[in-house]
DNA sequence: CTTCTTGAATTTGTATGATAACCTTATAAA
DNA sequence: TTTATAAGGTTATCATACAAATTCAAGAAG
């Protein structure tokens, strides 16, 4: 019946003064690293791991919810906790790479190329209730321009109608992961629009131009107009403020007390 | 005095059928992500999350805790718990996503768009060097199909090659992270494409094309040739054997390389 | 003998209460 | 002003109980 657990004997020391849960997690997710719980395979029991490290059933609980959420183990109620096929290496650009005008430059060609599919697959898939949420998307960007405000949340949450429009979960994803590294570079840009009304305007003719081709079903001319959306930001990006480049650095590279947390 | 926590109001259907703690979790994170938690701020306590949720503290903790090991907050016992300097959160897909023949074809739409961009820039970047790679690659990958092979890695360098004449280092690692989940669609495609000779002229006269484009400094004809390339794969994969999509999840098993967030 | 049902045992999910360890703040004392 | 001390708040851990899902074996039905 046993059959499955390698038994993994009573490996621990289990010191106090760390949190007991962390040195559980850390140990269970060496061992299936190790490969010596191996994948399909079901962990010892709540109740055998509790016997085996001398913990309360809490510790244990919260152990494994952490391998869960790092993607190596599986549970079912009922049944147990298995070993997960385990993963793939993640995609993580260095975050440095963030600030150098170069890197965002091709980071944004990355964007063109996903902001261009997402809205020729728009363009195709889209409902009416798409539509009408992009739409809402721009007046509520408008409106926080008209407020003074830089519109940069507001431009995200735009982006991402749209992407929600091309019924991929996979594009969002990569793209929000993307944004992640241009929030910054976004901000410096729309600034730079708020202060020229041309250059406003412009964006605003652009965001309509996608619209109305994702509107008409007209993948090709979505596509057309998202490339040159992202063809234009990277015009302006280059026109931004070159203090910008230096100060970026200095914030994001100073090293961070992830100790404690500011005193506001 | 209480002047940091944006008290982040009552967020929550939280609907049964779903592990609570996945909930919460998730409800968290994306407010964290949200920057409605921003840095450095403390959450709410777990007394009032209890509140604000409607579930127990174990579920709170466990979410917690998942938190925790995301990378997202610290806890410091006896004080509270704070909003991490998030570091930008990785790319990581499901890896379950990865045997879908919905999900790779989803994945594939992705590719598209990084195949056609890749392209697209190698025609405007690339060098003699590039030119004489990329038929080098070709031709192995000829060499390995008429010695029996799938061509699978051959195919893999193939792609690189026009990849790195792209000069972007950013496209180079989103290409690399999805041909991980793609692998094994790849080589079921490629073996499907070995039985049928017509299938194997196809794909070769794609890879011409690509490669005459490139070698044109025809950006836009580049482009339309991988995203060709790209839609005839779909086609493939669409015909590929279905017996694939069940059998597959075995075969993915890859080398794991530290996956693990930094601990402080 | 095979197949299906049923029910007990197992296992994880959730709820609740209690205690310990640690932190923060206010107050009192020097 | 500075230092001690006390009080309360917050997380960490432990313990217990029940709910929900699964597993498995015994027994009934064919």
């Amino acid at each position: 019946m046993n059959l499955s657990p390698p038994v993994t004997a009573q490996f621990k020391p289990i010191t106090p003064g760390a949190y007991l849960s962390d040195q559980v997690a850390d140990v269970l997710a060496a061992e299936i690293r190790a490969g010596r719980l191996a994948v399909g395979h079901k962990l010892p029991t709540e109740a055998a791991l509790v016997d085996q490290f001398s913990v309360s059933r809490t510790v244990v609980r919260e152990a494994v919810s952490r391998l869960k959420s790092l993607g190596l183990v599986d549970s079912r109620q009922g049944s147990g906790v298995y070993v997960k096929e385990v993963g793939f290496s993640p995609l993580n650009f260095d975050a440095k790479s963030a600030v150098s005008k170069q890197a965002v430059i091709q980071m944004v060609e990355v964007r063109r190329a996903l902001e261009a599919e997402v809205a020729g697959l728009a363009a195709q898939r889209r409902t009416q209730a798409d539509i009408k949420r992009i739409g809402k998307s721009i007046a509520r960007l408008d409106k926080a321009v008209q407020a003074g405000g830089d519109g940069v949340d507001e431009d995200v949450q735009y982006h991402r109608a749209i992407a929600e429009a091309a019924r991929n979960p996979f594009l969002i994803g990569t793209l929000e992961y993307l944004g992640q590294f241009l929030r910054g570079a976004t901000r410096v840009t729309r600034a730079n629009e708020a202060r020229r009304a041309d250059f406003a305007r412009q964006v605003r003719a652009e965001h309509d131009k996608i619209l109305h081709a994702i509107e008409a079903g007209d993948a090709a001319a979505a596509r057309k107009a998202a490339a040159r959306h992202m063809d234009n930001a990277i015009l302006r990006i280059e026109q931004a403020d070159p203090a910008f480049w230096q100060q970026a650095g200095v914030q994001l590279a100073s090293p961070l007390v992830s100790g404690l947390p500011p005193r506001s």
